[in-house]
DNA sequence: CATGAATGAGCTTTCATTCAT
DNA sequence: CATGAATGAAAGCTCATTCAT
């Protein structure tokens, strides 16, 4: 169920096939952190096969080519993705759940900073290996739905002004917790102050969740 | 003055001089659309020479490698980014101006995709370039100066709330601003709608309008 | 048994296995050919790969980088003028096992001169490439060990004078005899008398044969 | 009288006259540094000239072409050893003339390293260069005539056999000379033992002189 | 199932040299 | 006299990929 991927599934509970299993598995973890680093381009398919300390040809057995590797790899940030944020609890509390959701999006990119890159790595490609992904288009409910929910009981209870779109509240929350992590390093210089340290992250969630809230609370 | 390059730089006004200035400028100009559409690693010498219509061997005459070219880059859309700034109009009124700096933002960076995706691949190689740039450093104090400015007018008329650090705000606005064009590929197969249709850009610049004066704006 | 570099040595005995034990095989003669006819910078990876009848790729897969190739190459002559060395019928009288020696040693070097120039071409690069083989290091006992062993026994028979030291008969042989092949072109030139003529290499032999022993006999 | 270099001659007393001489020389002695330690092919011409602190185009004004370079490198060096060979004393005693003349050269080639890589990059090439070199030819004769001097004074007074051919003596004296600095890089590795050492030159020389002098004497 | 061997195009960079004042 | 600008070939090396068991 796990195993989509066109080229090549592995299929069955023996040990030869869990052997196989752990090689294609080893793999695509390779990739995923070469593909973070180096950019696609930059990640070539010997940096990816020495670290899954497999041969490149086992790229080509499982994968196909490196161009659907790369997909298998945006496919599987996107699901983690997805399971982290449908395993976090959901608060009653419309403002609860809403900072609750500010806060797991901030520490998740700064935790995960190989979704950052791999994400900006494929937008500087336009998308192409998306468009091309079957799965990838499945993961994008949940997080509006969520949203959704949260603004429409928010409503209800008069703390959120009405008229608000899931989606663009989404993006609002989105960027400007994704780009903190992003665009850390440029930022860094920029400011002349780094954006890394400790505290740092905490304070940017802090005044994200406070602005949010100001932006989004019903008029008095 | 243009030209301060260590490597290489073009002086005087005569006629060789000219065209010299004019293959160096071709260079960088070429490489600009280059490393923006293909990132560092993909974007190859050859390609950029070849667009520049010149050849491989003068870009290490100029530039002497790969990597300075790219910082020379980096420094220029920076310098334009910052020339473009200090060109739009100040506003009187602080609301005014605030708004019209996140429209400004907002634009320009749709409109200049290659700063996005010059900026993207120097975050995945961490900086490093940036590091290297003396320039580079120099273009960070006009924007937070606008902004701290702006803030304290708004803070002394009585519409924008005290204690607001201009880095926050300025963090604010770029982040929303940046994203939106930055992402729009992933985010549009994501959200399954087009982010740069028409309209698409303006709805979002009214919603981040919106969204950052409500949490700007003093308590009533 | 032959295959110790450390990046690709070929294994077992198949029809796949010796035809690559082939291609390596004819890479490195190649390379000993080329680095010896042009040295080392002179000699490119497209020159040996193409006398080869190979790919400039296929050096890289089985030796690593060229400063490998020629430490294999290093490796190989030392070898095999290491088993030459041993082949050589060592006479019972001392006088006639150096007379042996001698014309031994004069002989080898100028029936391969590839041995003579690529030590040379060692010593430009200061014998950097010796310092990195361990291979290398091995061949040195033999010939000392020898010569040690003819010195004992002719002082016991009361023909060579004591307290000569085998290293210096050692250089004192190996120079004259390496030189004449060595330096061949420039002599040459400055005496204006071909030093590669027929008979004027068994002259010199003559004569070294000659002073060595007279400056190693006991004294009358 | 110097400058006979076909190429280009740097003529008359002017000052403007004297700062050409002054490039030219520097371009020549930058030459023959980067000539000595990389090799006729590593050496490029831009090595040289920055290190003469000159401009590539200046070699190809003074010196036409890389090989013309090189030849007037060689031609240096030998007029200089030339040039040092004739300031050294002679000696009216045959044995202690021979013995000078082989601490002479001894010393000479350790410490002039660049005049051993240069003819051994010159053997490289076949001599090549030499012999497209008109003056290279005049240095020889003066050693020759000094050692069949020595020679025939010392058969004379019945200290040296007869029947020496001064050829066979200047090779016998230049080899041993030569040898222990051109291979000290291969040597030590293969002895295990530094070469370069405090004293290790020294005790060469004191070995050669001892071997030399046994070698040439009259039968008692 | 798995893997060593092979491939040819491409990479960044440096080469010796000439052009045009 | 002198020099910046330009050139095209070639350097060492890496690329993604396929062949042949």
């Amino acid at each position: 169920m796990a195993n989509t991927t066109k080229t090549k599934a592995v299929r069955g509970t023996g040990a030869r096939e869990a052997s196989a299993q752990a090689t294609r598995d080893n793999i695509l973890k390779a990739a995923t952190r070469i593909f973070a680093r180096y950019g696609y381009d930059g990640g070539s398919i010997e940096k990816i096969s020495s670290l899954a300390k497999s041969h490149d040809r086992m790229i080509y057995y499982y994968f196909g080519s490196k161009e659907q590797l790369f997909i298998a790899v945006l496919e599987g940030i996107y699901q983690r993705m997805d399971e982290a944020e449908a395993k976090a609890p959901v608060r009653a509390d419309p403002i609860e759940a809403l900072t609750a959701l500010i806060r797991f999006k901030v520490a998740y990119y700064r935790r995960h900073p190989e979704f950052v890159t791999l994400l900006n790595t494929e937008n500087l490609h336009k998308g192409r290996h998306v468009a091309k992904s079957a799965k990838a288009r499945e993961f994008s409910s949940n997080a509006l739905d969520l949203i959704a929910d949260i603004l429409r009981r928010g409503e209800a209870q008069g703390c959120f002004r009405p008229g608000l779109r899931p989606r663009d509240v989404y993006l609002l929350i989105v960027s400007t917790s994704y780009f903190f992590t992003s665009n850390r390093f440029t930022l860094s210089a920029f400011l002349g102050e780094p954006l890394d340290g400790p505290g740092a992250l905490e304070e940017w969630a802090d005044f994200v969740v406070d602005c949010v809230l100001r932006a989004l609370r019903a008029q008095d």
